[in-house]
Formats: C-alpha cells, structure tokens, sequence
DNA sequence: AACAACACTTAAGATTTTCTAATGTCATGA
DNA sequence: TCATGACATTAGAAAATCTTAAGTGTTGTT
C-alpha cells in the first residue's frame, strides 16, 4: 500500500490504454493531449519501465501495459461501484419493492415484519405488480420475479431453486381414497402460466393418464386465488413449492403423492446493476436470501 | 467511471479508517492532520454524505463509510498488485525455478522446452532442492514442493490432485503370474516419505496382507532413484501417479492392480502472494496448469 | 471550576501537482 | 516537398494539496 505512483496519472494511463490514443483519451478526460502526455510519462518514470509502444505508427500497449491494465480497470470499477453505493443512493430510508402478487401476498406480506423489526429506521413499500417495467417509470429500488433471469440491462440474482407440486387441503383428502384414481378425480384448480402447465404434463407423463382426465373448476394465471380455493377444500392445485412452504409447514395444504417437477423457472432478485450496491438493498437481500435459505421444507 | 471524488481523498479516507483516527492516518501518510482532516472533509461534500460521526468522544466510521470502505480496500489492494506486477517484477527475462528433485528431472526438465518455445525470451533456471528455504535466501522466483499447501507467509495454489499407485516395470510383471501373492513376493522399492509410507499402510490393510510381508529392496526419500529401479525391472514400487504419468502413457511402467491411494499431499506452487502477479511467474503458472490437466492419463 | 491534554476543524498562505498554450519531432501520404 | 496527424517538450498559469496557526469541544486532573 506504500508508494503508489500518483493515482491521477494511472486514471490517464487507464482512459489512455482503452483508447489507445493518447489524443483521444484527452478528449474524454476533457483536457489536452500534452497533459496525458505527461502523466504517463510520470507513470513511467515512477514504475520506472515503459507501458506503451512508440516506435512505430501508432502508439500501443506493450507486454508491461497490457499486464498492467487489468488491475486498474478494476481498480476504478470498485471505485465506482463503492461511489454508486454511498453518494447515489436516493433516500436510503426508504425501500420500494415490487414483486409478482402471489410473492408479495405469500411471502412478503407475512415475513417482512421481522425485517422491519432489525431496519426500523427503513420504510417499506410494496408495488405487487406482474409486469417488469422499466426500473426508471416505476420507480423502485428491487424487484422480485419468477423467470429464469434473463432480463436484458438488468442484474438478476437467484433467490432459490423452486419446484413445481401438487397440493391440496387435508379436508377435501380426508373424504376420498387416496389413491392416484380418486386424487384426479379431485377438481383441477388451474394455473394456466406457462410453467405450471410444463409441470402438468409432466404429471400426466409420469403417471400415464390423460390430460383430459383432469378436470379443470377454474382458470387463472394468478396463483393467490387458486391458493385460497385449495385452501377452502375446493380441489387440488399445481403451485411453486417456495409459495405454499408456510401453508405445508402449518398443515393447512399437504403435498400430494410427493410429487415434484423441478422448474428453471424461480424467483430473482432482478433491478440494474448498480442499486447491488446500496446499503439497504444489500440488506434486504441479504434477509431474504437467509429467509428462503433457511426454510426446513 | 465518470466523475469520481478526487483519488487522494479516497486513498486519505481508507487510511483514516483504518486507523480509527485522522492523527494516525495523517502519520502514516507523512502529512499533517489538518490534511487529512481537509481531505476528509473534500470527500464528504462530494459524496455529500457524512463517512464518520464526530458527535462524541471518538471518530468513527458510520454506516455509509463502513459501505464504503471494502470497494476502496479492495481498489487500493488491486492497484498495488498491478504495480508490483510490472514495476517490482526483478529481471523479467530470467524465471527461476525450484522444485523438488523428483518434479525437477520427472516433469519439468521433459516438458520444458514447449514452455521455452513460447517465451523465447525467458531465460530459465532450476534449482532441484528439497528443502524450501527462505525466499530471500535462494533468490528464486517460485517453487514447487509436494505437500498440503500450508506454507505460512507464502501464497501456495494446488496444481493438481495426486494419487498414490503401484507400479512395475513389465519386464517384471511378465516373469511372474500377476496374482496378489506373486505380485507381493516381488523386491519393494520403498520410499520412506511419510505420504507413501500412508500409502502401504492403507494397501495392506485393502488387501489384508501384513506389512512384514513385503520385502524392501531398496529405502529412499527420493522418488528418483526409485523409478530408475523399477523402469529396470528390479521390483515394485509405490509413487505419486503425476511423477510417473509419462512412464505410464509410454508403457515403461505399468499400474498394478489398479491400486490408488488419495492423499492430500500433491503438488503446489509457493512463493511470496506478490510474485503470482508477475508477468513470468503468470505465464509459468498458466502453461503448468495446462500441462497437468490435460495430462490424459 | 480552572486547566491542560487531546483530537479534530478551519482559514490563510505556501508548496506542489497538474494543466494549457505554444512549439518541436517524427512518420505518413498526397 | 509539403501538409497532416499523433505524440513530446517546455514554460508559465491554474488548481489541488499541504503547512502553519488559531479555534472548538471533550476528557481528565488538580
């Protein structure tokens, strides 16, 4: 950490290097070319070897450049994440959060008080909303979605791996045989997403019945409702595993014939790059990550 | 990258932090108080977010400056690595090696001139010693030594997983009916090292024969001598399956009975954390990983 | 309560670093 | 040969950084 070569001077040799060209590195650092000129060679002279090639036409990296670069782009990417995290982070006692309906009324809604209790200085709001819109019209610190993190221009963070089940209440198990027979004779609550219709066929696959043995009582791609109809002893229901553990812990729903599809889908944390770096969303991630993490189902 | 706080008041806050104090820091740096406390300040009002409370008795770091403070840490260590990469690397063009005996004339010694054809410019040394002297002392750049890793003040990074295998010459194998009891019979070429010693103790007790059993011909610490013996037939031997991987692949030597005893002790690279980062030790490094792992046997 | 000791702050001016402007060098291509 | 483009060099201007010296607030001592 002693007798560092003037840190401006490696700025310039960085915006330089990146260039290569002193003219234009200049340009960008919005001074002249003979002060880049000089900063380098003051960066020479320090590490007391040549960084760039002048030989010929153009002047490029050498071995010792280009062996040099990599630490100092780093470098200043630390600099500027840490820089990202204390100066712009817009009111620090306040987290947005929007998460899909299902998340927000199944998980966080009941969970988040214990979060509250350790952050009471944070404010909490939640924006349940299915749709990812653009982080700059909703106005939101982290979102949290079920995909398979793949959102262009945002950084997306695996919460959890998540498995496709079947459920059902015990009262409506109690009053049928439970054999497989019975079980799909049991009314069909229908989550018509994507992934959970993958995960029915492959039910049927795996226990060769037909699809159209299964009857269908309702029909919605929001998971909340058809929670609470299973819930009510309506019938049986295909659900995310994560969104039901709490109803499995407490016995309301039980898991019907220990049957499991593992999905790619599952939930990310997803917002842009830099907002990883706040205070209170560190904080929040690092909860919620424990909190799935630590769930005994 | 744009509009960074001046570097000098980051560099001044890491020090001031690390100290818990502006006095120490400014010490440390060879300035006055006032300086750092300038420095301080001109890095507050740029982030325009306090980094210490001052309210009571001692400066401290708050919240945001205890976010802060990794990013610069690690900025500051990557900075330093760069220039001891290139600035402190003491002549680029020798690479001096020491290895233990067997590695020396076994692995390196064979394969080098494929390294030398790369980097024609590098002029390179062995040392075959066994003894892993102070770096100081032996003015070596890196050494490879057969052990756990655990070399106090030194960087060591594992080059490979290693086995203990049985192996004999097939002139040997073929005066002889290769059942355990003729195989047994057969001159030990023993090494004494206290990783192969583990070895016979767990063979003997896989194939529950007694130690006494076994007639050693030959006792050495050094593999060497060992493999010269067995490659001319005068018994079975006991060694790391990486010394003798060429002799196998040729079939000079063959594994008898497809014994393997897992040890933890295999090969590391070690020298001083600062020499990874140069040129001609990454090179090395790169060219050696890459040799051992495609080893195809 | 008065006072010294300690750590930090602040302000003014000195010092050092970094910049610009002007000019020089060298290679390239019309 | 001459114009052009990229970098180097220099002197002096501008800016950043430092020191000195005085000020503030807390702590502990007499």
């Amino acid at each position: 950490m002693k007798n560092l070569p003037p840190l401006k001077s490696l700025q310039v040799f960085l915006y330089a290097a990146q260039n290569n060209s002193f003219k234009a590195a200049a340009e960008k650092l919005f001074v002249t070319q003979a002060a880049v000129s000089q900063q380098i060679r003051l960066l020479e002279e320090n590490l007391k070897c040549q960084l760039f090639d002048r030989d010929s036409k153009q002047t490029r990296l050498n071995a010792k450049g280009k062996l040099l670069i990599p630490y100092i782009e780093q470098a200043f990417e630390q600099i500027a994440h840490g820089i990202n995290a204390v100066a712009f982070e817009p009111s620090a006692n306040e987290l947005r959060i929007t998460a899909i309906h299902s998340v927000t009324s199944l998980l966080l809604i009941p969970q988040i008080n214990n979060f509250q209790m350790d952050n009471p200085e944070l404010s909490i709001q939640f924006s349940p909303n299915n749709k990812l819109e653009s982080f700059k019209e909703l106005d939101v610190d982290i979102a949290i979605r079920r995909g398979l993190g793949d959102y262009p221009g945002l950084e997306s963070r695996k919460l959890i791996d998540d498995s496709i089940i079947l459920v059902a209440s015990p009262l409506i198990l109690q009053g049928c045989l439970q054999d497989m027979q019975s079980i799909i004779n049991l009314p069909l609550l229908e989550d018509t997403s994507s992934d959970i219709q993958e995960a029915i066929d492959d039910f049927c696959s795996t226990y060769k019945i037909k699809r159209s043995e299964l009857t269908s009582k309702l029909k919605t791609t929001d998971s909340v409702p058809l929670i609470q109809n299973a819930l009510a002893g309506q019938g049986i229901t295909f659900v995310s595993k994560i969104l039901v553990a709490e109803h499995l812990r407490s016995g309301n729903l039980v898991n019907v014939l220990d049957y499991a599809f593992e999905t790619p889908n599952t939930l990310y944390l997803v917002a842009p790059e830099h907002h990883f770096h706040w205070g209170k969303i560190q904080k929040f991630e690092k909860w919620l990550t424990n909190l799935l993490k630590s769930d005994p189902l």
